[in-house]
DNA sequence: TCGGTCACTTACCATATGGTAGACAGATCC
DNA sequence: GGATCTGTCTACCATATGGTAAGTGACCGA
């Protein structure tokens, strides 16, 4: 028995370790199949502990896609900054994205998530992440008006880049579904693989 | 108030609504978040109509798995009948898994579901279409001697392609989360470009 | 030292869930 | 016409769920 009071402020705070270990059961079992009782429990805290940081589970849902929309966002806008233009941007970008998904495959997980979630849910995260679209729609836009880039629109290009490094993911699960543990090699091949295959049909020769 | 006793029989059997009704659900809203109260109720029968016919909610998982893993392979193995080789016979198979994804979401919704559900579901579902797997694998590697392509590993390109359209299905829940209704001309331009991303990275200049 | 706040607890509650037991009505067979 | 079988129903149950109410102890400022 823990007793009650003020904790010890060991490490994270316990609404960090909440809507961490939110994050995780929801982008893995679904928002809905977690249950709070689960999550406490894991947690090592009682139901009511999540109800006073977050007063109602979608409270909490709402604090996930938040929180998660931001982290994304600051990690792709950080790769986004670096220099350099044409392909090489767009590779350091991707690479990052599948840098993110190794580290924290729940923020992608997540976004798959999304569908499933209804529309006020998927229309908090996407206001949330606008502006990261944006920026990405501009740059990509720039590079097709000086020549480096086929024309694509960007916004579905950027869905093209986004739905093949989420297949990458479902990927390992079917992998895992077969039996075969994917190593950290295949891994590495199949990324390059899949930048090749996005290289041969974003860039122009002149990229 | 219906009635007790046997029912009218009008069109499909109540055993098949009930599978074709869960299947949607399932792949939609999940499986544990899928109630057999919220099924009953959409084909205006009792919870325990369902019960009579699958003894348990797993046991409908499971008769939904099979369902559904046979209904995916009748349709693909037909599509890989079909005459030709080299890359013209590659489009009709992924051709005819847009159609697919068009016609029945459910079914390939079911199989991104397979990630979530645990081992034995996923095992169960992967040993049904394991046939399609080895069949379609043994197709790709013979083109491959043929230097009709590119040599890959024939699984992680099975896996490739089936994760673009994967992909693409993802990507018109992201356009409908950003307000964006996808229109007829819009997905079929999409899938000429998929197309054409798979034939660059895949075909040989001999294919 | 003492009241207040903070972080977390126990004690409940209404509802929903998957599942069991058994009644009941129509069809079928003898 | 009665026994039996089939498909659906009503009645019920144990458990799990999200959520409310109220308590408890440690810490803090006056």
């Amino acid at each position: 028995m823990r007793p009650a009071g003020r904790p010890v402020a060991d490490g994270a705070s316990t609404s960090e370790r909440i809507l961490d270990a939110a994050l995780t059961s929801f982008a893995t079992r679904g928002y809905e199949a977690s249950s709070l009782d689960a999550l406490a429990q894991g947690l090592e805290v009682r139901k009511q502990t999540i109800l006073y940081w977050f007063p109602s589970k979608e409270v909490l849902l709402e604090a996930v896609i938040d929180h998660s929309a931001v982290e994304l966002s600051a990690a792709l806008e950080a790769s986004l900054a670096t220099a350099g233009s044409g392909w090489a941007r767009v590779e350091a970008v991707v690479r990052s994205v599948f840098r993110l998904a190794a580290r924290r495959p729940e923020l992608l997980g997540l976004v798959r998530e999304m569908g499933r979630l209804g529309t006020p849910a998927a229309t908090r995260f996407v206001t949330a992440v606008e502006p990261l679209v944006t920026r990405a729609s501009e740059f990509l836009e720039a590079e097709m008006d000086a020549g480096h880039m086929r024309r694509h629109e960007p916004r579905l290009l950027l869905l093209a880049i986004y739905s093949t490094v989420i297949g990458m993911l479902t990927e390992v699960e079917v992998l895992r579904a077969f039996g075969e543990e994917p190593t950290a090699r295949s891994l590495v091949r199949r990324r390059n693989e899949i930048l090749e295959l996005l290289r041969s049909a974003l860039v122009t020769d002149a990229g």
